[in-house]
DNA sequence: CCCGTTGCGG
């Protein structure tokens, strides 16, 4: 082992150390031959250890120094990073700045890092202060890092201040830019950026692409996707995972499953990212066959799903009410996932929309943590299944627990007022949610209050609040209006309303049902004769609407005017009586919009 | 040492 005793072997062989155990045996060797430069190259060998997995020794190593250099420390900081310890990375650049040791630029560059990682825009602005102190303003790594964390903070604005003073850019700066844009939805600002770009005279490469991909799903411009998707195949770029998935999740997205599937097949290496994107896509379009399909498929080629594509599954049971499938994924999750909240308020939503609400809440009980959505999904539950009173009493659980409701939160709030009829606690938190919580009430709010207002017969007061809103009234107002005179026997406002349905075109037929409906209650003949043409017309274009239940593994689809059900005859019997007990305590259903 | 693919509500 003489080459030890040359610091120079000794150097090569920790960098060329490609494993722990060939880092250990250096390391016990230097220890033995008691090498006089020994403690000059512990850096190298706290690095070794380091970047060979072994942070746990390194970091030992490390404290028993007496005294520790800029290298030793990014050789820990750098380490730490690609573990994705943020916490550990800013906590030795903290102790390095205590110690006086002066940072270099990849100290700043990996502290900036980590700031992304924990979204602490303060941190990294003091950081950036500190690399300015020292004189890295100019350079491109801690420039590019610095206008990343503002990029991912969603700060564009300061992004591309520090973007424009950058004396030298990089590709990576670029791509950030772009990148940043494209996840701010600002597409039109990313296209700017990569046009800038290109008349500097710079090639965009795979990650430029990626980020112009994603700045497209946000345009609604078919051209634009067709261009981007010709210049990624030009550029000699389309065999890039990264960009053949951005492809097919903009497609997707767009409602185009045709595209999506076939940029899709023609991937050769597939992984669990483009098989999301390809189920999500699915899922988020409604197509549940697919959706369920494809994960299955997935399987088969040997794929494990990952927590995004049950994400997709659990949307698709929700949306059918797939009960029994959703509780075995639930199942699932639990055996081979950690029950996180975003996991956990997908179960949540699916039971809660398959019929079993008593589930949803006791998840939601049982959730270590709960965020926003985890919360509004809670209240929409007792929403959908007309308990207000619930609704309202875990609205205010939730604002006890801090959490700041949002526009969403309200709205589901007073839709679960509105159905329970629970008129005044609605207007109290409708103004509530406009003087305290500085929330400009949507057309869904104002649809929720008219609703609320007009099913307590209340017709005048929800014409003033039409009247009163800033933007025009659309149909869900419109609609929510007709219901409640059409209830009430409000005849005259009805009829003005009716009119304004009829205009905004619906393409709904339940909507034209209602219209017809109110006609027919004025005894319009010839106005309902002209309803019932439209959505004669209409029911040959359209899908009918159905209902569908699981009944112990089986789903039963009930299509609007089908009677091939096996069990029609039992159905309708039970429908039946459920309509003589309804009566007897005075629920008047209305038969009129009823297939039976 | 800096940049890139899929995801919970209404």
């Amino acid at each position: 082992m003489c080459f030890l005793t040359n610091p120079k072997h000794i150097k090569g062989l920790l960098l060329a150390a490609k494993d722990k155990r060939t880092t250990i045996k250096i390391h016990a060797l230097m220890i033995k031959t008691n090498l006089s430069t020994y403690r000059n190259f512990m850096g190298r060998v706290i690095a070794s250890y380091a970047s060979n997995y072994d942070i746990v020794s390194a970091r030992k190593l490390f404290e028993e120094l007496p005294q520790r250099g800029v290298d030793t420390f990014n050789a820990m900081i750098i380490a730490y990073s690609r573990k994705e310890s943020p916490f550990e990375v800013l906590g030795l650049y903290n102790r390095m700045i205590k110690d006086g040791v002066k940072p270099d630029s990849s100290t700043f560059t990996v502290a900036l890092k980590a700031c992304v990682g924990l979204m602490d825009m303060e941190m990294g602005e003091e950081i950036w202060r500190k690399a300015v102190d020292f004189g890295y303003e100019n350079d491109v790594f801690v420039g590019s890092s610095m206008l990343n964390l503002y990029a991912k903070c969603g700060k564009m604005y300061e992004a591309t201040a520090v973007f424009d003073k950058m004396k030298r850019k990089d590709l990576v700066c670029w791509s950030s830019m772009i990148n940043g844009f494209a996840v701010n939805r600002q597409p039109c600002e990313a296209v700017e950026i990569y046009r800038r770009m290109q008349k500097e005279g710079i090639e965009g490469d795979e990650v430029v692409i990626v980020g112009l991909i994603q700045a497209c799903a946000n345009l609604g411009d078919s051209r634009l996707w067709l261009s981007v998707h010709g210049y990624a195949i030009k550029r000699d770029l389309d065999f890039d995972v990264k960009v053949q998935t951005s492809l097919v999740d903009m497609y997707a997205k767009n409602g185009h499953l045709d595209l999506a599937s076939h940029v899709f097949k023609k991937m050769s290496h597939k992984n669990v990212v483009s098989w999301g994107a390809l189920i999500s896509g699915f899922a988020q379009n409604g197509l549940v066959g697919s959706t369920l399909e494809t994960l299955v498929e997935m399987q088969s080629c040997g794929f494990e799903p990952d927590s995004v594509s049950l994400m997709s599954a659990l949307l698709s049971c929700a949306q059918i009410g797939l009960l029994k499938l959703g509780k075995s994924i639930h199942g699932y999750i639990l055996r081979r996932f950690d029950f996180d909240q975003v996991l956990g308020t997908a179960v949540i939503d699916m039971y809660s929309k398959c019929g079993a609400p008593s589930c949803a809440r006791a998840i939601f009980d049982q959730m270590e943590s709960r965020d926003l959505i985890s919360w509004n999904v809670i209240i929409a539950s007792y929403g959908i299944h007309g308990h207000g009173k619930e609704a309202l009493s875990l609205f205010l659980q939730m604002i006890e627990t801090k959490q700041m409701p949002d526009h969403s939160t309200f709205a589901s709030l007073l839709w679960a007022l509105s159905h329970s009829g629970l008129v005044e606690e609605g207007q109290y938190w409708f103004d509530l949610m406009v003087s305290k919580y500085k929330i400009q009430p949507s057309e869904k709010h104002y649809a929720c209050m008219v609703d609320l207002l007009a099913r307590a017969g209340r017709v005048e007061e929800a014409l003033q609040l039409i009247d009163s809103m800033n933007t025009e009234p659309g149909l869900a107002v419109w609609v929510a209006l007709l219901s409640g005179c059409h209830n009430n026997g409000k005849l005259s406002v009805g009829e003005m309303v009716a009119k304004k349905v009829l205009e905004l075109n619906p393409d709904d037929s339940g909507i034209h049902a209602l219209v017809s409906n109110f006609f027919a209650m004025k005894e319009k003949w010839d106005e309902v004769a002209g309803v019932r043409k439209t959505m004669r017309n209409m029911r040959i274009k359209k899908v009918p609407g159905y209902s569908a239940v699981e009944v112990n593994g089986e789903l039963h689809a009930f299509i609007m005017e089908d009677k091939s059900h096996h069990q029609f005859e039992d159905i309708l019997n039970i429908l039946k009586k459920l309509d003589r007990e309804m009566r007897a305590i005075r629920c008047l259903p209305n038969t009129e919009l009823c297939m039976v």
